[in-house]
RNA sequence: GCGCCCGUAGCUCAGUGGAUAGAGCGUCAGGUUGCGGACCUGAAGGCCGUGAGUUCGAGUCUCGCCGGGCGCGCCA
């Protein structure tokens, strides 16, 4: 079936990778067109791809080969049947289908099918790239997380950024996203942060096991005078509930430093939870509750525990302490309770990998509680070795030792940081070394793609100068090779964005971007855009180019990163 | 000891079971009488930690081993 110039419009719903999907369509009424025998059992699944060789041509297909053993036949009779049946020829999707040992099966485009992905391009840049909600969630997405005790530090970093990364690449997959951060602000470490900040403000050393990063000096000099006037006359006795009221002071104004840091880095959260609020509305308490009812607990040694080994855990986990204090588990608990209770069909939680011990449990007890285990998804990140010359940066917040998010974005800037993040897969350990990435921040290839738009953006600007217009049909010029290989380039972008989605990566995205502006850097240098001598090929090129451009901001979008006009 | 993650070019990292394993940086050699040289062209550089197995086909899947990281609390 030929696919027909679609009459795009703003309004029109996001299609899917339809290029890709009309290919594996067309292979798949060939396969059952009868130009085959029979199957013995099920039919594999139509893969295709793009051959990393472009002399095999747009998209390669095994299913011959996939099909040899349920037909008993040879890969290359199969491949050349269904070769065969493919309705092909300039009028049609597909140009040419090639037979390659050993059953490989080759297929070409046709320029007709390019062109028409480029105009939609042109026609709908803002939907360029979505693809349509498979399976539309409201997910919640829980990142970051920090205690308010301190600033973020580089080493909450790579969490900020996978969260953001995560959310934006759920968005463009049509799914709701609620952004939510979850902080104590009552616990024994907000205690001990304002017996800090008191200590100072009474002239005394700061306890060892107290806060001693210079942040904490800030906040004695800028403690209100009510509080100030109580922690200068306070009796020792009287210390404890002061460093308490304090410290809750000193967790409000940290927390407004953390969401101020949040927003440089281009992240803003939807909800801030407090732990305390879960127990104050009754969540922990009623979490508990339903496990017992469940008969998920029992009593033990006087401490109450969920009996997580039923579903799989290594051990029972302490819900009750046996002085009654519920542990920090509880409160998980209560809060995956709590989040479903707000309508959410997915949850989704972004820690470090340190915590994959305590996933089985919270995942275990969402399971007890009658929620469906597979929603609840907790994605860990490696750790990040942040080196400074070859050394190693050690991290402590309670000594002071370490480097702020701030200090990083100043040193290597909000895009060149969001790229780094977003090209490396979060499961897989890496090195950050500070210096270096000063040093090759004007290297970074996030420049390259951003040089690539911002050159566009100035032929677009010289092209309106002289009153050329973008010519949306590109299909004429398309027997020219850059036009043909950057045209290629473009229409892939949607698949780029699907895989995205479906592997919740990045990856994928950055790569493309830079080899999008490659083949448009190629393009630049072999075929002028704005030529007098040709106005109406002109026109053409300039609406690849802008084709080129709208897929390169959308691009970059989808990662929170800038796409200037000019740089 | 048990569990999870990782091991790919000098460095930092990509790589949905497919055809000749890639990118950036670094190194070396080149390129502009026209739209932005933050660009382009080329070269060198790989027993994909290791040994078996599955498969028509393995960097990718399975198992063992070696090396690295993290976790195994009535801590948060």
């Amino acid at each position: 079936m030929a696919p027909r110039a679609p009459m795009t419009t703003q309004t029109e719903p996001f299609l899917r990778a339809r290029v890709r999907d009309a290919v594996a369509a067309a292979l798949a009424s060939a396969i059952e067109s009868g130009a085959l025998p029979a199957p013995e059992g099920e039919l594999p699944r139509v893969e295709i791809e793009h051959p990393a060789n472009p002399g095999h041509g747009d998209f390669a297909s095994n299913i011959a080969l996939k099909l040899a053993r349920p037909l008993r036949r040879s890969p290359l009779v199969i491949a050349r049947a269904v070769a065969g049946a493919l309705p092909t020829g300039e009028a049609a999707l597909i140009r040419s289908a090639d037979v390659a040992p050993p059953g490989f099966l080759n297929l070409r485009l046709t320029d007709h099918a390019l062109a028409a992905e480029i105009r939609r391009a042109l026609e709908a840049p803002d939907a360029w790239g979505h693809v349509p909600p498979v399976n539309p969630r409201h997910v919640n997405v829980e990142f970051v997380s920090a205690n308010p005790t301190g600033p973020l530090t580089i080493g909450n970093a790579r969490g900020a950024f996978v969260g953001d990364l995560l959310s934006r690449v759920l968005e463009a997959g049509g799914q709701r996203v609620t952004r939510e951060y979850y902080f104590n602000d009552a616990g024994g470490q907000i205690t001990n942060l304002g017996a800090s900040v008191v200590a100072l403000v009474r002239g005394e050393p700061i306890p060892d096991d107290g806060y001693h990063g210079a942040y904490v000096h800030e906040l004695a000099d800028v403690l209100p005078d009510d509080l100030r006037v109580a922690a200068s006359g306070a009796a020792p006795d009287a210390l404890e509930p002061l460093a308490d009221r304090v410290g809750r002071w000193a967790a409000a104004r940290v927390r407004d430093g953390i969401e101020a840091s949040l927003a440089r880095l281009g992240v803003r959260f939807d909800v801030w939870k407090s732990e305390a609020s879960l127990h104050e509305e009754g969540w922990v308490e009623r979490a508990v509750e339903r496990l017992r009812e469940r008969g998920h607990v029992y009593v033990e040694d006087g401490a109450t525990w969920f009996r997580s080994t039923a579903f799989g855990d290594d051990k029972d986990r302490v819900v009750y302490r046996s002085d009654g204090r519920p542990t920090y588990f509880a409160a998980d608990i209560g809060y995956v309770a709590e989040k479903f209770s707000r309508g959410f069909d997915h949850l989704i939680y972004i820690w470090g990998a340190d915590h994959h011990g305590t996933v089985a449990r919270v995942r275990n007890a969402a399971e007890a509680m009658g929620f469906r285990k597979e929603h609840v998804q907790v994605l860990l990140y490696s750790w990040v070795r942040f080196v400074r010359d070859g050394v190693e940066v050690s991290m402590s917040k309670r000594a002071g030792e370490f480097v702020t998010l701030d200090e990083l974005l100043a040193e290597v800037g909000v895009d060149a940081a969001r790229w780094f993040f977003a090209s490396r897969a979060h499961t897989s350990a890496i090195d950050f070394d500070i210096e270096l990435a000063k040093k090759q921040s004007n290297e970074n290839p996030v420049y390259y793609v951003q040089y690539a738009h911002a050159r566009i953006a100035s032929i677009v600007r010289r092209a309106a100068e002289s009153s050329l217009a973008p010519d949306a049909d590109v299909s004429s010029i398309l027997s020219g090779a850059p036009e043909a290989a950057l045209a290629r380039e473009i229409v892939r972008f949607p698949e780029v964005v699907e895989d995205a989605v479906l592997a919740e990566e990045t990856q994928g995205v950055t790569a493309y971007a830079t080899e999008l502006a490659t083949q448009f850097h190629a393009f630049y240098r072999d075929a002028r855009v704005i030529d007098a001598s040709d106005p109406a090929r002109s026109a053409r090129r300039l609406g690849l180019a802008r084709a080129a451009q709208v897929t390169l901001a959308n691009a970059l979008a989808l990662l929170g990163i800038s796409a200037p006009e000019s740089m």
